[in-house]
DNA sequence: TTGTCGCCGTTGCAAATGCAACCAAACCGT
DNA sequence: ACGGTTTGGTTGCATTTGCAACGGCGACAA
């Protein structure tokens, strides 16, 4: 637990004291693998932060279809805007990808603590930068553009190696395209010597994008 | 001025002194259509509030090809996240869709005043869920249903005549599409009963969406 | 009036994509 | 080990889309 919550930016090296006391009513719960963590409909009296597993959340769009939001892994959130908002939150819902434990948090207790409030504005801000990244993403015209742009901005560290954290089905949809049409884009890129990759592990091989 | 302040979340219903106070340190300019408000590569040392006009925010992809992020109209702001994590923003830059005038205001002195600190991440969460529902439309696989979804958010407030706040040419990049295509989309669904239109304002006719 | 410019609709065509179906490999619980 | 389930690669085909090019139309100025 400790070590989520050091990879949280809302816990990130806080005073053993004060986690302690941020946390006082925060409650913990473990979920099975397709456990739903959240029904769409019901506004988020708690904002979640993943423990242990993963988190898919999703939307429902006009015609029933699902669409992913967000993968959130160990030490990231979901449902702090509409809980911050009371927004009623008609269509999402959050799903345990695998086995997960998710700590439950009231947004307004820490948006009442003058430590965690900051870090909590602050953690919205990143949040919208990554969604910034998403719709960069999206908004390329090709599943080639897409997939490389996506891998650019896993790759921002510089690291050539990366795995990405969602299955095929998972990643077409992350991407707004069919599965069949992005394993056929990876196989060619693969074929061209672009990339390799084996399951959800990818390497970047060509320096010289042209 | 004061309806541009009444129309943002930071400053509605805000006292006249304290709007006074909040506003010491702000500058306000005007831009003509076409001029740069923001270039990539400098942090954003403030942030903008649009007092008249639009400005749209791009930022630039992996081909050096121009991404429209958003459009800012009357009462909006944009390099919020940017100003308050002084990240760089190496791609991120805003141009006058038409003659603006902007206030720049500082994220650092905003979440010290305990009022604004507040609003600030109040409209922290309002963003995201905008780009929420800009991930949803971008998800979808085809221009009609991308249309359709955009559409649908337009005329959340129950009105079925509404305005788009782009020309064709910007429409067709926030849908992440072709400008032919999306015209052609427009004309069958026009063809087909489905919306009426001229220019920039939009009508839905049908009710029993299939 | 005439010319220019920006915005938008139209169209032909090649390429990309969604979709459905099928198969192989990996995974899982017993 | 075994059978069922999940995951991912492949492929044929119809549809959608990007792209480029062209033409109409209105605004605006000379």
């Amino acid at each position: 637990m400790q070590d989520a919550l050091n990879a949280c930016p809302l816990f990130a090296d806080l005073s053993e004291t004060e986690r302690t006391r941020a946390l006082a009513s925060a409650t913990r719960r473990s979920y099975r693998k397709g456990e739903i963590l959240h029904r769409g409909g019901t506004p988020f009296s708690h904002f979640g932060l993943v423990l242990r597993g993963t988190v898919y959340v999703y939307t429902t769009d006009l015609d029933g279809a699902q669409i992913l939001m967000a993968s959130v892994t160990v030490g990231g959130t979901f449902g702090e805007s509409h809980c911050l908002l009371q927004t009623p939150a008609p269509n999402v819902w959050a799903e345990a990808a695998e086995d997960a434990e998710v700590l439950w948090l009231s947004a307004r207790e820490i948006v009442d603590n003058p430590t965690l409030s900051a870090r909590f504005t602050r953690m919205l801000a990143m949040r919208t930068l990554h969604m910034n990244d998403r719709i960069q993403i999206l908004s390329q015209r090709t599943i080639r553009e897409k997939l490389l742009t996506y891998f650019a901005f896993l790759c921002r560290d510089g690291e050539r190696t990366f795995s990405v954290p969602f299955d095929r089905n998972a990643m077409a949809t992350y991407l707004g395209s069919d599965r069949s049409a992005v394993s056929r884009e990876l196989g060619k890129l693969k074929a061209e010597g672009k990339i390799d990759y084996y399951r959800n592990t990818f390497r970047l091989l060509d320096e010289k994008t042209d």
